[in-house]
DNA sequence: GCCGTTTTCGGCCCGACTGTTTTCAGTCG
């Protein structure tokens, strides 16, 4: 939650007070979809500060997140007033969205915004401090920022409050201390080599008969909170292995810890010495090592016996509102579901915990549970509560077989030293051929990027050279029998207009042309629907193939560029009905993995095909795919909906027409 | 604030832990 709440927070523009968008249209409709979605999410926040009802706070976050999930045009859907018709948007909600779209006023949500004063909003992000108990500080002692906090309670102003003491007050400090020096969430390639070694190392201890990582990190989230593991092990053994657990290396502090849980900070020495890593991941975590950076990361490990694993592996999974679905289902046929079993509800009364565990239905895996449930089991990446649930009942039994690594072929965006790569294109098709690869689509840089004032690009006059040397190398290969090819493409800026980068006749020359915004300044710019339209321009140039990076997005470092996602895939999804063929990337660098996966199965409802694309400018990053791997099943996407699973020669033919 | 095949009112997922209490509210996941 505390990860959460921070998440939202750095997603939004970094405190320092929220404020309703203005729009600067002239027409409906005056404010976006994604603007909504973060004022409802706001509201929330505001509300909960306010002391509001936590029903209504939740209806707005469901509202948020409706919103969010929303695949019709919003303008649409509003002007024909059908908004209400939507699950979970009601008359309050939906007529706070009509009003906005409609007129760009906001009613009397403006009084909550002035209320509420910015400083709350970052206090409830210390540790154990929440929207109930700031109000109260706010109210009694006029805290209003997280400075004032900690002056109150070194001159101990907080611990004579009523419901308040000593304790809390020294928790504060250390709370606000620890807020200081707290990294947020942190990227999944980074947070699973955490995870991995944790898990790694506790399996080794004895008495563990195993352990997983459950969490966002199994749920393979673009961004991962704390790293969740649970262990299973006779009881009779918990006392040794959670002593064991505390004495692993790579601790940086015990947070606290009890006779089924312990809360741990992670530094980097837990990175030292772990076996099993691929390549890829050692290279990573010695990067991580040399950089030398102090990035943290909080772990929650929980000791359970065996026959109750399954049932805490999936509750610790979550996610929370796929857990919540889970719950109701069990409840819709006189069942209790939680961490511990799956009880039916006449011998679970009453009882709670391990005492109510002697009564669970036995499930001996995740598979079990959701057969009684009368479900298929869901794989993890996709228990986000998007339509899964449903998708996964007996009586429909339609989840997807999900893309795995194996099946890709090939990639259709990577980097030579002819633009800002460091290896040669001979090493780079080396690489993809020992990936067991049959193509490897090279798209250099267009001749218009800069990078600090230094051009990046490849100037249209070289491009033909790079032709050549493709050509020679294809034609080596072929003579060897060898099937392999490189297909000559570009990554071609799209200009502030929606223009393509170089003339038509040099973008003619290319097998296939991925489209990419760079310069992100004016697309920042300007609101949602000039992007759109200008990126639409780009998209139906006849030379465009790939949309590259969607949105420019950099995780935790900055957001891309307001854009309707949906509309794009909308007009892709026309474009290939009338034969061409646009497809969009899931850029596989873990930095990026953009195309979110909230809108791949979209993509595929639109018929319109998804690359997974590393975007390597080494051999190394050809293995980032594994990266776009996750993203895809996360979106539900099979192999059949992925372009790079497809042959060498059926690549080239559909390049070719 | 949302929702409805016992419902237009009265519910809304569930349990552990903590620190404060003397039976529980707030926080967290």
């Amino acid at each position: 939650m505390v990860q959460d709440l921070l998440y939202v927070l750095d997603a939004m523009a970094k405190v320092g007070g929220w404020t309703l968008p203005i729009s600067r249209r002239q027409q409906a409709p005056y404010i976006s979809k994604t603007q909504l979605v973060d004022v409802l999410e706001q509201i929330a926040i505001l509300l909960e500060l306010s002391g509001a009802n936590g029903f209504r706070v939740r209806a707005y976050q469901n509202g948020s997140r409706t919103l969010a999930s929303m695949e019709e045009d919003l303008f649409t859907v509003v002007s024909e007033n059908r908004i209400v018709e939507i699950k979970g948007i009601g008359k309050g909600i939906g007529g706070l969205i009509t009003e906005a779209v409609m007129h760009g006023s906001w009613g009397d949500m403006k009084s909550l915004y002035d209320k509420i004063p910015p400083g709350l909003i970052e206090i409830v992000g210390i540790p154990g401090l929440g929207p109930k108990r700031a109000r109260i500080l706010y109210e009694s002692l006029g805290i209003d920022s997280v400075e004032s906090l900690k002056a109150a309670c070194e001159l101990d102003h907080v611990s004579p409050l009523s419901g308040f003491g000593k304790k809390s007050q020294q928790k504060y400090l250390d709370g606000i201390d620890l807020l200081r020096r707290y990294q947020g969430r942190t990227r999944m390639d980074v947070g699973l080599l955490y995870g991995r070694a944790l898990e790694e190392k506790i399996s080794q201890i004895k008495g563990v008969e195993k352990a997983q990582l459950a969490g966002s990190a199994r749920r393979r989230r673009e961004t991962i909170g704390d790293l969740d593991i649970v262990v299973s092990s006779p009881p009779e053994q918990h006392e040794n292995v959670i002593n064991e657990i505390l004495n692993l290396p790579g601790i940086a502090e015990v947070k606290g810890f009890g006779e089924s849980k312990v809360s741990l900070i992670l530094e980097q020495a837990m990175l030292s010495n772990s076996i099993n890593s691929g390549s890829i991941d050692e290279k990573l975590a010695e990067t991580l090592i040399e950089r030398n950076s102090d990035a943290t990361i909080d772990a929650q490990v929980r000791i359970v016996n065996p026959e109750t694993f399954p049932f805490t592996l999936a509750y610790f999974t979550g996610s929370k509102e796929h857990n919540i679905r889970m719950r109701q289902e069990a409840i819709n046929r006189g069942l209790r579901l939680n961490e511990f079993g799956l009880f039916p509800e006449n011998l679970a009364d009453g009882k709670i915990g391990m005492e109510a565990a002697k009564h669970t239905l036995i499930c001996v895996d995740e598979s079990d549970i959701y057969k009684s449930l009368d479900m298929d089991w869901v794989p993890p990446e996709m228990r986000e509560d998007m339509g899964e649930i449903e998708a996964a009942s007996f009586s429909k039994s339609s989840l997807p077989t999900l893309v795995v690594p194996s099946d890709l072929r090939g990639a259709f965006h990577n980097h030579t030293i002819y633009s800002d790569g460091t290896n040669t294109l001979e090493e780079m098709a080396k690489a993809a051929q020992s990936l067991g690869w049959e193509y490897l689509g090279i798209a250099d840089h267009s001749e218009t990027l800069n990078i600090g004032g230094r051009q990046i690009g490849i100037p249209s006059e070289k491009v033909p050279k790079q032709s050549e040397e493709i050509l020679r190398l294809n034609k080596i290969w072929k003579d060897e029998n060898i099937d392999f090819r490189l297909l000559h493409g570009s990554e071609c800026d799209i200009l502030a207009d929606g223009s393509l980068d170089y003339s038509d006749d040099v973008r003619n020359l290319f097998s296939h042309v991925v489209g990419s915004v760079h310069a992100l300044g004016s697309w920042r710019n300007r609101d949602e629907i000039e992007n759109t339209e200008a990126l639409i321009r780009a998209i139906e140039d006849p030379t465009f193939t790939i949309l590259g990076h969607p949105t420019g997005r950099i995780l935790q470092v900055r957001e891309g560029f307001p854009i309707d996602m949906h509309a794009i895939i909308r007009r892709m999804g026309e474009l290939n009905r009338e034969g061409h063929l646009k497809a969009i990337e899931i850029n596989a660098s873990p930095y990026r993995l953009d195309l979110d996966w909230r809108l791949c199965k979209f993509a595929k409802e639109q018929n319109v095909p998804i690359c997974i694309n590393p975007d390597a400018h080494d051999i190394n990053g050809l293995g980032d795919v594994w990266y776009g791997i996750q993203i895809a099943r996360k979106g539900w996407l099979e192999s059949s909906d992925i372009l790079n699973t497809r042959n060498g020669t059926e690549i080239e033919s559909l390049f070719n027409s």
